[in-house]
DNA sequence: CCTGATATGCTCAATGTGAGTATAAGGAAT
DNA sequence: ATTCCTTATACTCACATTGAGCATATCAGG
């Protein structure tokens, strides 16, 4: 073992902390569970009672468990092993999203205890039955950041609520270039003042709404009570795990336009309309119809299987199949957005 | 201690293992620190000499430590002390590339050892100078992975030495579907029978020449000598860190895309064609040059000075500087590639 | 056989892209 | 000074893609 220790060790002039390198933290392994029923995209969240998860009554928290070297071969079956512990669900297409690592992410933990690392994923799978020794649910992701939603149109929320907030915000700045480049930000986040509302920065305004302790997780970190505002800007998480979930709707959101990912949250054949709302659900944004047909159909991600589906209550829609050659025919084959639908 | 520690559990129906998750892993910090000079783009790689580092010689790492619970206040911040320790460079912009966890990362550790999760960054600078208490060194990042540069046209080394090999690993399939799935693999990553060059799969192909055993990393860990072709596929790397690399190019040749990150590479001003040189050494491919202008000029992405550089050896080239006001314009702000040049 | 709903088809102007050709402005050699 | 080489910058034009509609097809229900 001194041999493996000495390696992680700079390799000349050693410094005064050359002690050993001993087990340094704890990992855990977050899970983003995703799918979309009709209209709603929908996250796998867990009641959590334990008090070091909340505060005060339950908290929603992403499924999750310590990794087990002695059990766990890789950190992903890991994590799918923690997550059908808890849900039930074995997952399918998992990909890694990014390791949170604050020393103070979780303000209980104080500074004394271990570290805590959250190596998180995402994984997408069609809904399904429950199970496990979690109490699982399903929920309306826009539960948690109701500002995501412009489905139908832009969300009152913004304007009548969190620009406002915001502003007196950027009064607090203390010096005239730090509220320039916290106008900057605001607008860029959120899409105000003739800047486009881009929908992957999801991140970004979920953090600013945190910086500006606008979100109630804001607050309890901090030790302070709820600002008034707290109560409209979405459902709370436990810790970290909006900020998490935050993460994931941004990288979603960029992804399905250049990996065709959107497929494994449907059955193996579908609408176009269903695919569209699936997007849509995904995106939060409205998509041109016929646009929306062209692009997927000449973009040749789908082709249709000739069999009708009669449940419209129109006229039958056909029912399409994701393409699998358009891997090897196009290098970033993903459904390409068409301008959102103008609306009405 | 004891609450913080039942946290991490399961909420319900503890199962056996319920003994308590001490701290689980080392924590490494590895940084693939990334430059551009006039055609070559750079890697900052660490000459190590330790045997736990190289079996033979000394071998090319990246810059890495471990995470110090005690003294970084986030993981960021322990990575830009590291790097600045070992190569004397204080880091500008960083983002946080993935995290690699498998048990068997490092072979030398055997089952029994600790278990080693690295996160990895990426960083971006100008090139300078070199210090710190590690042997780092500049170096070509194309020495790593020779057949990702067609800026001269496809590599002689894919069709010669790659393919062929490649060939003969697809015959090692045991099952039909199991060869055709290698082969639909191999025809992807490295652009096969018509299917287009991707240069952002940077990571399936060294992962594809691993899984081949042509790489000598792969022949290494296995404990079996290199294969002959080993020596033209590049300059190997200690443990996993050109895999690490891989990951980087890749994530990098795409961010460019649609963030402007390339300017972190650059100083304040410019010409277009250098900017175009810098991004052609990423990207690995040569673009057409008066589309590449149009393209950045009137998407906004930079403004000419009125100042001209004089030193070109023809007409003198006007000096550009990035605007920044195109991030409040555009949603997804890079250089988008026009196609690339077509070849003589 | 209407009406309303949904799906699918088609058109057309505007914009963007691929691939050139042409011109401008420097230095070095004659 | 003239010629030639080099690099930069400007323009052009055919073609593809996109945004935004309008038009038609096919069902269910009265």
């Amino acid at each position: 073992m001194a041999t493996r220790r000495a390696a992680l060790e700079p390799a000349r002039r050693p410094r005064k902390s050359v002690s050993a390198p001993s087990p340094s933290a704890v990992v855990g392994l977050n899970a983003v569970i995703v799918a979309v029923t009709e209209e709603v995209p929908r996250v796998l969240t867990i009641s959590r009672t334990d008090p070091a998860w909340a505060d005060g009554g339950p908290a929603d928290a992403l499924p999750f468990g310590p990794l087990r070297p002695e059990q766990h071969r890789t950190l992903e079956r890991g994590l799918r092993s923690w997550a059908r512990q808890q849900t039930g669900i074995r997952l399918g297409y998992v990909e890694q999203l990014y390791t949170f690592g604050d020393r103070f992410r979780d303000p209980r933990a104080g500074q004394g205890g271990p570290w805590m690392i959250s190596v998180a994923y995402l994984a997408l799978v069609r809904e399904q039955q429950l199970a496990g020794s979690g109490d699982a649910h399903w929920r309306d992701w826009y539960d948690y950041f109701p500002w995501e939603d412009w489905r139908s149109g832009p969300p009152a929320l913004i304007s009548q609520t969190i620009a406002p907030a915001l502003r007196s915000w950027l009064g607090q700045a203390s010096e005239a270039p730090d509220a320039r480049a916290r106008r900057e930000r605001r607008d860029i986040a959120f899409g105000l003042h003739r800047t486009p509302w881009d929908t992957e920065r999801t991140l970004e305004r979920y953090e600013l709404l945190y910086e500006a302790r606008l979100v109630s997780e804001a607050a309890s970190d901090a030790g302070e009570p709820a600002p008034p505002e707290a109560g409209d800007l979405g459902r709370p998480m436990a810790l970290d795990h909006r900020r998490i979930l935050a993460t994931a709707l941004g990288r979603l959101r960029g992804k399905i336009k250049y990996r065709p990912v959107v497929f494994e949250l449907l059955p193996p054949v579908f609408t176009l309309s269903r695919l569209q709302r699936v997007v849509e659900a995904l995106a939060g944004i409205r998509l041109h119809k016929q646009n929306f047909r062209r692009l997927v159909e000449r973009g040749g991600l789908v082709e249709g299987t000739g069999q009708y589906d009669e449940e419209t209550g129109g006229r039958p829609a056909e029912l399409f199949a994701f393409r699998r050659e358009v891997l090897r025919e196009r290098a970033a084959p993903g459904v390409r957005l068409p301008g959102p639908q103008a609306r009405a």
